[in-house]
DNA sequence: AATGTGACTGACACCATGTCAGAAACAACG
DNA sequence: CGTTGTTTCTGACATGGTGTCAGTCACATT
């Protein structure tokens, strides 16, 4: 064999055959080769071809830690979620003065969706192929929307929001919000942040608190 | 030919081989298979074979009156387009109190998307998987964007409605209504038709005229 | 009856999917 | 170091839905 001539020696660009992930590692290496992808592209392209290619590993070595394009996307919706779920705590969990506390959550849902939005696009339009992420991702949503409706109830016994079947209207907003993000931050070129909370605030603070505040005196007629 | 014996001339049960179609009544008997289809399952479950199935006729002459599942999907929605558009005019067209005619036309559209319910679903599902499908889907929303839009401004105008960016809120409102009447109508069993409506007019109206009316005064601490 | 036209079909090539038997790397043990 | 066991990985294959095409079939016109 010829020693220093044309390669060296485990640092080749792209041909680094001849090595074994641990099973974890392999794992990480498809998920980001299919997140990197998705930044790109929709889920209308992605395939496990694809999605092997921008990998050490070859195409059936994917169904190795995944059954499914599909349980793919599940695998990412994991992800989100963890990410999420204390994103939007300051107003879920009742801290400080409601309507403030709502907008804080607001923008932070934004915020990390600015981030992640190719991904919520993609389990979106995944999740009505495959009946498991389907399932998911109700669960999903299900979750924010109990969490939400209990936020709901909580404050109209505080009398601070009028009283209205609070499951129904946790639902609607919360599939606005879902809707929105997609939307705006789902494909490239982004919207602009700043724009997407005032819209999600002004139908929030509407819906739950009556008109919102910046807008009450103004051209009131 | 025998005159009355086993069948009557034009109406045999099933097997109606040997009679050929004019291309619109061939096209109307696949658009009928795929909704009756439709009624009953998924678009994921939808394929050319199955639709065929249907059908007196056979597979590949799917391909004559359609590129693709994605195409027969859009005249699916050409349909539903006609019907809905003149359902919301009360609001959209400025007719009457503004409130009253938002509550009616909103009335309107959940009606009849119970009855076209399963094929807003498949629209929906379908879009995200085929460019031109996806186009139309966006033209027809913002269509439907549009003319929202332009009630908006032209009541902020008059001093009816707050300003704020009525384009946004609009997009955001429009998509919410979709949302719920596919969750709602979009597969068996159906939702009851006035929770949806009631759930519709309160963000609506809670966000363009502020708090709705009914809750105004009733428990406002 | 002969012919032209358009509706229709059987048979095929294509492509992504998912599977499987076995190869290739690695570790443990002698 | 061999040998053996284990885990990771791959080449090659079977499957199923798609879209196409050359050719057939029903019917109208003459």
């Amino acid at each position: 064999m010829s020693e220093t001539t044309s390669k060296s020696s485990a640092s080749s660009p792209a041909r680094a055959r001849s090595h074994r992930h641990s099973a974890e590692e392999a794992r990480r290496e498809i998920l980001d080769s299919a997140t990197r992808f998705l930044q790109e592209s929709d889920f209308r392209n992605l395939t496990v071809g694809e999605v092997m290619e921008g990998t050490t590993l070859s195409r059936p070595a994917f169904y190795q830690y995944f059954t499914d394009l599909h349980d793919l996307i599940i695998s990412l919706l994991r992800d989100v979620e963890t990410v999420m779920h204390q994103i939007a705590s300051p107003w879920i969990e009742g801290e400080g003065k409601p309507i403030a506390a709502l907008r804080e959550s607001i923008r932070g849902v934004v915020e990390t969706c600015v981030q992640h939005g190719h991904i919520v696009r993609a389990i979106v339009e995944a999740a009505p192929l495959d009946e498991r992420l389907e399932q998911e991702w109700q669960s999903f949503m299900r979750r924010w929307d109990d969490a939400v409706e209990a936020r709901i109830v909580a404050q109209q016994q505080d009398g601070l929001i009028p009283f209205f079947n609070a499951q129904r209207i946790a639902k609607a907003l919360n599939s606005l919000d879902v809707n929105l993000v997609v939307a705006a931050f789902g494909r490239h070129p982004h919207d602009d942040p700043s724009d997407v909370l005032e819209t999600m605030y002004h139908v929030w603070s509407g819906t739950l608190y009556g008109r919102p505040p910046h807008a009450l005196t103004a051209k009131n007629r």
